[in-house]
DNA sequence: GCAGGTTATGTCAGCTACTGACATTCGGCA
DNA sequence: TGCCGAATGTCAGTAGCTGACATAACCTGC
């Protein structure tokens, strides 16, 4: 099992056969894990949870908690996997005729907005990032580690770009340039919310994101005065 | 001693007596950590080299290496701190003329090209961190923890941008957006430099950001084709 | 419904990053 | 010279993470 990183675990290759008692379990078992991690998190923090911890409020042996997770950051980390995901998925299917920014601009914002109102995903999921989101501000390690992710996110993004609008990536920086901007204006966004004045929930986030996006042909323009 | 990130050992206030030996030790040693655990690290790889290696390399205990780093990532990531004060040297320096677009641009690349030509540093300082940065994109733990830094650094952008503009940054969000930009659009001139192709040293850095900068305009404008 | 291969899990032993507490030594200074 | 504070060393301990091997659980074909 365990392939780079499965947001479930791994099924053994085409859905022909019906799921199997032993895929069943271990999609539980890791739900579980990510479940209780989360769980612990919140309450006593990242740094002060422990795998083991975690592990045994599953009870599964700490050894088996490493062959689902690479690491403490991944569990913590894998709630955000699904909003990820729906997210290039409404990416790739935005009209043609919008402009590769507004198709992103877009995306997100249906993204957020279709997970809030959760009937797409499990009942709270949306909850769990976007608490976790907080969390992340404070919490060095787990930010780094969530920093990485995001750049391979954005591999994905420069991908799908370039397909939609057929270019080669290797040739025409455009994708990458737009995937790179786009990464970092949904990043300030979210160290905005996370600061908290702003409204909480999904509505708030994308308020925040919007704002964000409305200044940024204002940033790049000449003189700002 | 150990604020939180030190380019130099801490001097105790206002540079008024002449360093004193103590100081001057201090410096010593951890001018020689950073450049046993560089070497150790180009040779053996980052996972591979412990940070016992590093201390007895110097002569000194494993808790004294940890006393002037904080983990094993931060003395990897102090060979860039050179640099990056320097850009923002730069950055403070940039005639008013100009508008912030252009400001940052012209410190990156002054920057780069003043390190390489280096006198303003000790001699080899820049290849090193030019080294360094490739190895980054293959270690994944050293990765996060830059890109971290580079989030830090922002903030610091964030701050010279609304300054020099004369802006509150909680209420005008052009510099944080400006400065998000800014660092993704390096971040992925990074990518590419490190990727391989390009021209090695400063000037080939620089050729790879002027691109990305270039690429800007055309990559928000509305549609592609 | 059972034999035999595959796959997840547990156990154990070990390495390494990192930390707190306390003892020791060394530089700064009267 | 002798005292104080700062830097270092030593030691013991915690926690993240891994390899090796044994056991138990599923699955497959008969």
């Amino acid at each position: 099992m365990a392939a780079r990183t499965p947001r479930t675990t791994d099924t053994p290759e085409g859905s022909a056969h019906p799921p199997g008692l032993r895929e069943r379990k271990k999609q539980q078992t890791r739900d579980a894990l990510v479940q209780a991690a989360h769980k612990l998190f919140l309450r006593q923090g990242f740094a002060r949870t422990t795998v083991d911890e975690i592990a045994s409020a599953v009870d599964v042996s700490q050894r088996t908690f490493f062959r689902y997770f690479a690491n403490k950051d991944e569990v913590a980390l894998a709630v955000m996997a699904v909003a990820e995901d729906y997210f290039i998925e409404c990416l790739r299917n935005r009209p043609a005729e919008e402009t590769p920014l507004q198709a992103l601009r877009a995306s997100i914002v249906k993204a957020w907005l279709d997970l809030g109102s959760a009937e797409t995903t499990s009942p709270d999921s949306i909850h769990s990032a976007l608490e976790l989101m907080r969390m992340l501000e404070e919490t060095p390690p787990l930010l780094a580690a969530h920093l990485r992710r995001v750049t391979e996110q954005e591999r994905l993004v420069v991908q799908v770009l370039a397909e939609r609008e057929g270019l080669d990536p290797t040739e025409d920086l455009r994708p990458a340039v737009l995937a790179a901007v786009f990464a970092s204006l949904l990043r300030s966004a979210h160290m905005s919310w996370s600061a908290g004045q702003q409204p909480p929930g999904p509505e708030g986030m994308v308020a925040v994101i919007e704002r964000y996006f409305d200044n940024l042909a204002p940033a790049l323009a000449g003189h700002w005065r």
